[in-house]
DNA sequence: CTGTTAGCGCTTTCAT
DNA sequence: ATGAAAGCGCTAACAG
């Protein structure tokens, strides 16, 4: 019956029980430091306890206790900047506080993030961390079934219809309508914006953008909002075609920035609302022989270091990626060391660098 | 005694069992999908599992069995993009398995990996993947006890001294060889290198320099010595003030290079052993005016989105960051599958993918 | 084919 | 202060 264990050699508590001369519990109580022990015997369970090398069985515990020490975490990709920042965050967070993280990643599917949700379920983690793939209208089930079984999910990055929890966020319409608008008192009135939702059928005018953001995932309808306001403050016309619908890769933002380049009335400044949708707009700006703020400015979500060495700098919105991590998690232990307070979407400030590669339409590109 | 579990609503085995009118042996089997079981209850109990939202407690399951479908990770920091994009490779080749990871950050700190394997020894993980912190002399002795009890280990991108396990790297020594040869055969004669191994007593002199390497962590060795055999093979002699020897993070590495370059004898090639120290040696070329190729060469080891958007686009080693982190976690998946084959060393091929930015000494810089 | 029973290693009453 | 015993939910013999 006993199966073949990893550790064949693991000593158990009743091992050390045996060897200290004491009973179970004793040793237990000694080594989870509770209840009450006498000097002697305490000794005696701890030289023993050390001389076997004991260590606990987490597993055997948490299934008594109920408890596991560890967070589920539930993001799109570990290897995306912005995920492996946060994961960074939430990490350090968790373990300072003894817990540690199982991660799971979906990239961007929903079906792999109800299957995550599941395993961690069965896992009998203390609590969730997940940054959702669900747009509006999808079903969310797989999380509020969670939430009402009592697992505390907090959201992070995403806020999700319906799901009135904690939340971990930053503005992100404020911060492109601000990073546009900026653009707009350069002077700019042409500009591209990557990556817009991803749609086989694109919006042919504002409305339908409207409603096709209505479906999308909350920031990226949040991003695209900013800057559509940016553009109605100024009252600039919308043009669908500055906006991609195309699959969210860098391939893909090369062609529909490339695209956008060669049109009759080409955008003279560049949104991007990802690193890879940056990455992708820079080699498109490549192909196309243009340079950056020479001939076109260009403004992007998510600082990288590499960012501050590009020539010239570019001026990137920069997110507490770390914060947003740590926010989150420690919202999530509260919650699991019993608070039971409202909801609290927390919304951390980000921040605008100002570098170099935005500033006036050229002159070449006035009409 | 019945602690308040997370999920008070959970059904159990038990429940379902009763439910469906059977014993809770048929319900396991049923679920299990093992043994046999009649069509007709097997039809009652998967309608009453389904019924009561039945989800099997994966860490009872784990109690009883000893295996927990779970594999511990062991690396310096998942924000690191290599680390990350391991980590990558390792998810998918362990969801594709069934199994799932915990990942714990040492910050390449030998005590956080040492706490680390315990916490991951404690949970009971069904086999380990490390990136180990361990420089030659340092005590292994988490590892070796480890791997004694029956865990199954796998080093992945570091191989450590007196550990004959399996691994997964790739030519570190070779592809610096090749790199700083390259630029060599381009005329170069004064080549930095950052980073080399912290210090704060720097060697000063290759003797002195090899007695340091022994010491240092398996791939920073291997890339300085194929930085020295590139050296030795052309007859240049080894200058100790090429080498940085400062704590590795981008300001260092500004501050090293730009030291360097401020040298009467400047480098007029730069080699770079990591994402970081590439940017930093960005900042020190942008902060002394200096030009990327027409003035000073530079390659570097880890290729990213960013380095192809450069001006001019950089010439950078790339390692195959998921196939390393797949090929890990299939060998550890192999091991536990019961595979006892000797130690098996995955050396993966890395490509010196050639850009722009290294090219012939510049004239001006000729003496 | 199916039910009973005995653990897995630990925590936690409940007596003593 | 300490030991005995029950139980967490599941698996795995062993009978029937």
């Amino acid at each position: 019956m006993s199966p073949d264990h990893q550790h064949a050699g693991a000593p158990t508590i009743s091992e050390v029980a045996a060897a200290a001369g004491v009973g179970r519990a004793t040793v237990a109580r000694t080594l989870g430091n509770y209840g009450s022990v006498s000097d002697a015997t305490r000794a005696k369970v701890l030289r023993a306890a050390e001389r076997l090398g004991y260590q606990a069985n987490t597993l055997a515990r948490s299934m008594s206790t109920g408890i596991t020490k560890t967070l589920g975490i539930v993001l799109a990709d570990v290897a995306n900047p912005f995920f492996s920042g946060v994961l960074r965050g939430i990490s350090e967070a968790a373990r300072q506080a003894g817990y540690d993280a199982i991660i799971l990643s979906t990239d961007e599917k929903l079906e792999l993030e109800r299957d995550a949700i599941r395993v961690l379920l069965a896992k009998q983690v203390d609590g969730l961390v997940v940054a959702s793939a669900a747009g509006r209208s999808d079903d969310v089930s797989h999380l509020s079934n969670a939430i009402e079984r009592g697992m505390p999910v907090v959201l992070i990055d995403r806020l999700v219809d319906g799901l009135d929890i904690d939340s971990v966020v930053i503005d992100n319409r404020e911060a492109s309508r601000a990073a546009v608008s900026s653009m707009i008192q350069n002077g700019h009135r042409r500009i591209a914006f990557a990556w817009g939702p991803v749609t086989l059928s694109p919006a042919t005018d504002l409305q339908q953008m409207h409603s096709i953001l209505d479906e999308a995932l909350w920031s990226d309808g949040e991003r695209l909002r900013g800057y559509l306001d940016a553009l109605e403050e100024a009252g600039i016309p919308f043009d669908t075609a500055l906006v991609t619908h195309v699959l969210k890769n860098e391939r893909q933002a090369t062609r529909a920035v490339g695209g956008m380049l060669a049109l009759a009335d080409p955008p003279t400044a560049i949104f991007t609302t990802e690193t890879e949708a940056t990455v992708g707009a820079l080699r498109a700006l490549q192909t196309h022989n243009l340079r950056i703020l020479k001939d076109v400015s260009l403004i992007g979500f998510d600082d990288s270091p590499w960012a501050a060495v590009m020539e010239p700098p570019l001026t990137m919105i920069q997110q507490p990626m770390r914060e947003l991590g740590a926010t989150a998690a420690q919202q999530l232990l509260a919650r699991i060391g019993g608070d039971t307070s409202e909801p609290k979407k927390h919304v951390l400030p980000s921040t605008l660098l100002a570098r170099s590669s935005d500033g006036p339409v050229p002159s070449h590109a006035r009409r």
